[in-house]
DNA sequence: GTCTTGCTTAGCCATGTCGCTAACTATCAT
DNA sequence: ATGATAGTTAGCGACATGGCTAAGCAAGAC
C-alpha cells in the first residue's frame, strides 16, 4: 500500500487546510497578488507563501511574477483529478447497493415465487 | 480566518492518505473486519486501527462491535459534504468565468457597435 | 478452565506541518 | 542614489501524524 496516487494525496491535503481554502476562495473572485492574500487571514507572508507553494504544487493555482508582484490565479482544471475521483467513488459504492439490491431481490423471490 | 467547516478539514485529511483510500476502496465492495481490512496493506493493526478512527472522526465510515469482531462499514453521506464544497466551488469559478465573458463582450461592443 | 483469536490501549520514535522572526533581494518611486 | 514596497529564503519551536512494540482484555473454541 505504498504512496500511490501522489496526486490525489497532495489534493487532500492542500485542501485540508481552512486557510487555505479561504483562499483558494479569494481567488475564485479573480486574480490577487502574495500580500492581497494574506490580507484578510492575520498570518505573516512566509506563511502565505507556504500555502501558496501547497496549493501550486497541488496544482490547484498557478502563478506569475510581475515585475515585484507575483499575481496567483486558479487553474481551472485544478479540481479535476478530485471530481474524477469523486465519480468513481460514487459509482463503486452505487454498484455495491445494486448488488446489494439484487440479493435482496434474490430472497424475496425465493420466498415468493 | 479561523477554523471554519472542521467538518470539511477532517474530511479532506482522511482523504489524504492513500492507506486510507485503499481502506475506502475496499469498504466499497462490502463491509469488512479490522483484520480484513488490514490484509493486503502490510500495516500493524494498531496502526489501522488509527486509521480507522481518523475515517469515523471524517464520518466516512461507521463500525460496530460485534461479539470480539468490529465490523466497518462505508457511511453512503460521508462523501456529500465534499460533494457539496465541490459543487459551490464549481458554481463560483463559472460565475468568475462568466464575468470575465461579459467584460470581454463588453469590450468587443465598445470596439465595434 | 485454558488457549486462541481479534481487537484495544499505552507509549515510543522519526518525520511532517504550521506558525513565527530575521535577514535578504529585487523593483519601483523620488 | 535613497528609500519604500513586495517577495523571498533560512531557520526555529510547538505540535500533529504515521509507523512501531509491548502489554492488556474480552469473546469463542476446546
Amino acid at each position: 500500500m505504498a504512496k500511490q496516487d501522489p496526486d490525489l494525496s497532495l489534493l487532500f491535503h492542500a485542501l485540508a487546510d481552512p486557510t487555505r481554502r479561504a483562499m483558494l476562495e479569494r481567488l475564485a473572485q479573480g486574480p490577487a497578488a502574495v500580500t492581497e492574500l494574506a490580507g484578510p487571514s492575520g498570518l505573516r507572508l512566509p506563511t502565505i507563501l507556504r500555502h501558496l507553494s501547497v496549493l501550486e504544487a497541488a496544482g490547484l493555482i498557478t502563478s506569475a511574477k510581475d515585475g515585484r508582484v507575483r499575481s496567483c490565479a486558479l487553474n481551472p482544471t485544478g479540481l479535476d483529478p478530485l471530481r474524477g475521483w469523486l465519480d468513481d467513488q460514487r459509482a463503486q459504492w452505487e454498484a455495491r447497493f445494486d448488488r446489494l439490491d439484487d440479493y435482496v431481490t434474490r430472497l424475496m423471490k425465493e420466498r415468493m415465487p
